[in-house]
DNA sequence: CACTTGACCTGTCCGC
DNA sequence: TGCGGACAGGTCAAGT
């Protein structure tokens, strides 16, 4: 899924998008994909506003005036995407000069078949949650009570907050001592948000090689690591973050950090920074990029 | 306990 | 162009 970078991205379009917006109707293709009860819709979604729009890890929260929230897990392939058909940039795309398709953009073609929640509001926009691999979910609870889903209570700090630590971050990971590196990054518990992109581009930007042990690690290293991790990050965050497949934002457009990484998705590609040929490996039951000669393992 | 491996799904790409 | 298998941004439950 979308990772930290991502969740944030569409969290920052929908607050500008869709606060103070009234909720209309929902439609759900079948009682899994909205998994409450139809009078719980009716008395805390129907009627109320939307309050804001958060984030904690890669889970988004819309809070709602009935003091509900919409939490939201995007998972793989989740996307959430706003829609306003009163646009007539969306609506008017039958209308063409000239030959070829009338249009490649997402929200034209919406609501498609990998649509599982449809949201409506009272001016007729429209929030879509589409789910091609359907891994992800959307809750509706109490907003008092979002602390205290299993995920909440385990999830780790969230790296770019300006208090997070390098001291901080190295205790973190004391917690996973026999494991790789790069699992005890993609570990949730440890630290918030990371994900396979992250976790391969910011070992790289530490010259650390992912099978490298916790335990094995120096200070020095984590260091590096600390500040990798929050710098790859934030970077992506600037562009909109990384489109690998499905993830758009909330107006349904790409992001651009893949143009910008230095080994995800780029084996065979050489290492920006000592030119050999990044190549892909399997770490942690994951594909895993890797420069071998600016990663070497065991690398002290 | 700490750690690893399937399972959850659909779609796409690659090799035969 | 058909078919099988591997693989894809994540997280749990169940296994060792």
């Amino acid at each position: 899924m979308p990772e930290l970078p991502e969740v944030e991205t569409v969290k920052r379009g929908l607050h500008k998008l869709i606060i103070s917006k009234q909720i209309k109707s929902v439609t759900f293709d079948n009682q899994k994909s909205f998994p409450n009860s139809s009078s719980d819709i009716e008395e805390f979604l129907i009627g109320s506003k939307i309050t804001n729009v958060r984030r904690r890890a890669k889970v988004l929260m819309i809070d709602l005036s009935s003091k509900y929230t919409l939490v939201i897990h995007l998972k793989m392939t989740g996307q959430l995407v706003f829609v306003n058909y009163s646009k007539p940039s969306v609506t008017a795309n039958s209308v063409r000069f000239g030959g070829g398709h009338p249009t490649d953009s997402l929200v034209d073609n919406l609501p498609d078949k990998s649509t599982r929640v449809t949201i409506t509001f009272k001016d007729d926009s429209h929030l879509f949650f589409n789910d091609q691999r359907k891994f992800g979910w959307i809750r509706l609870m109490p907003t008092l009570e979002v602390p205290n889903i299993d995920f909440m209570k385990r999830v780790g700090p969230e790296p770019l907050e300006v208090d997070f630590t390098p001291e901080e971050f190295i205790e973190r990971f004391k917690r996973r001592p026999n494991t790789t590196i790069k699992s005890a990054l993609l570990d949730q518990s440890v630290i918030a948000g990371v994900g396979n992109i992250y976790a391969d581009e910011s070992l790289w930007g530490a010259s650390i090689h992912p099978k490298r042990l916790m335990n094995s690690l120096t200070r020095t290293e984590l260091n590096k690591l600390y500040k990798e991790v929050r710098y790859v990050m934030n970077f992506s965050i600037e562009k909109g973050g990384s489109t690998n497949r499905n993830y758009v934002n909330a107006e349904g457009k790409k992001g651009s950090y893949m143009d910008f990484a230095r080994v995800f998705r780029r084996e065979g590609l050489n290492c920006p920074r000592c030119n050999s040929e990044i190549i892909k490996i399997k770490v942690a039951s994951r594909g895993t990029h890797i420069c071998p000669n600016c990663q070497k393992y065991p690398n002290i």
